[in-house]
DNA sequence: AGTCATATATGACTGTGGTCATATTTAATA
DNA sequence: TATTAAATATGACCACAGTCATATATGACT
């Protein structure tokens, strides 16, 4: 049924494969650059894919919809985060020094490229709305590592782990959400290093 | 300039302003009723003129965008629920209870239309962002029991209060957003009031 | 009542995302 | 090579939100 040779390791990609990852390739390269030069909302389906030479029907093939292009950029942009992340959980620090470092990480990854972390943030909501977002990554991350937290008596023994991480994601993503949407230049990174203390210092007295 | 000269409350108002409102009441009760048939996004403007026997034009010198049609009802609920506030806020309870009371009231009062309320999140983001939501009411009301809070010690006195308030609506916010999106059918009002708790007492030991 | 400026109503029209029946290309089989 | 099935490409087409030039209704003023 299936052809078994295989001599060196893309021998065996027939000239349709090669096609289609070209095509795609050339609406990553015209979208990308249109995105960057007229933004996503003004960015036309017809403009990409006569600029990309193909017809308008071959771009929903390789994209279901709009906004299906703009989360596969949002995608790329994770895994490269996701390394960065994986480097500074294998360091020698505290658990709440991790959970701070992980978080101002993410924080700074997304202080570069805050108009295209807005479109990312809000298509994100708009499709897989929001338990998604916690429950990849992040929040089992999180979980992960205030049950180390327990071990090491960094954090309370009778708390409800999965409710902290909440909060943690939480506030996380709020203060997320005010930098995008907020007019001064303040640093994000900055502003949720001092709310996670917060979180596992408490404000009541 | 202006007549001045008024016999009775309403003898000013002119056949103009009748229709007007008249026309804007009719969209209301028209839009509301297929909003609730078959949601928000299946319902067209043009279902809506057509039922309401108007032309559809003059639907956007009334509303300038679908989604602000929506906004309206959403200010319609919103000022129900402040009442509701005002009175928990004139009860004798601590800082603590009170700002959990009235988190819980406000949770509650979006338990009651799930639906509705996942369009109102949206479209309120989509419009005004993130800040706008933390700057009206809700923040500043946080901001100024927390100082009353400081006052009665039962608030750390050194706290920045602008993100603690800012910690509290995020944890909200947040814990909404996930429960708006969650296929199970848990208490949003009781996982808010631990969630508070929380914050209060910290997850550091 | 008649005149006129202005507020409001209207629907043909436009722009855009997305669909679908049909045409074309590819590759497996004879 | 010839035939055929399946994958892929395509652009005419559709639905819907929103615009705008034009038509109509209203009320102030004479």
């Amino acid at each position: 049924m299936t052809t078994v040779m295989i001599d060196r390791d893309d021998v065996n990609i027939s000239l349709r494969e090669k096609k289609k990852i070209e095509t795609k390739n050339k609406i990553f390269e015209v979208a990308g650059r249109l995105f960057k030069e007229k933004g996503f909302e003004s960015t036309t389906v017809d403009e990409i894919t006569t600029k990309a030479r193909i017809g308008k029907g071959t771009f929903f093939n390789y994209f279901p919809t709009k906004e299906a292009l703009l989360m596969d950029f949002a995608k790329q942009k994770e895994e490269l985060v996701y390394d960065i992340v994986l480097k500074e959980l294998k360091t020698n620090t505290s658990v709440r020094e991790k959970i701070k470092n992980v978080l101002v990480l993410v924080a700074k990854s997304n202080e570069k490229d805050k108009e295209l972390t807005k479109l990312f943030v809000f298509e994100h909501m708009r499709r897989y709305g929001y338990d998604e977002r916690k429950s990849t990554g992040l929040n089992i991350l999180l979980c992960d590592l205030l049950e180390k937290g327990i071990g090491t008596k960094e954090v309370k023994k009778n708390i409800d782990i999965k409710k902290a991480a909440g909060n943690i994601t939480g506030v996380y993503f709020a203060s997320l959400m005010e930098w995008l949407w907020s007019q001064s230049d303040y640093s994000f990174s900055e502003d949720i290093s001092i709310k996670i203390d917060m979180i596992f210092e408490g404000i009541g007295s």
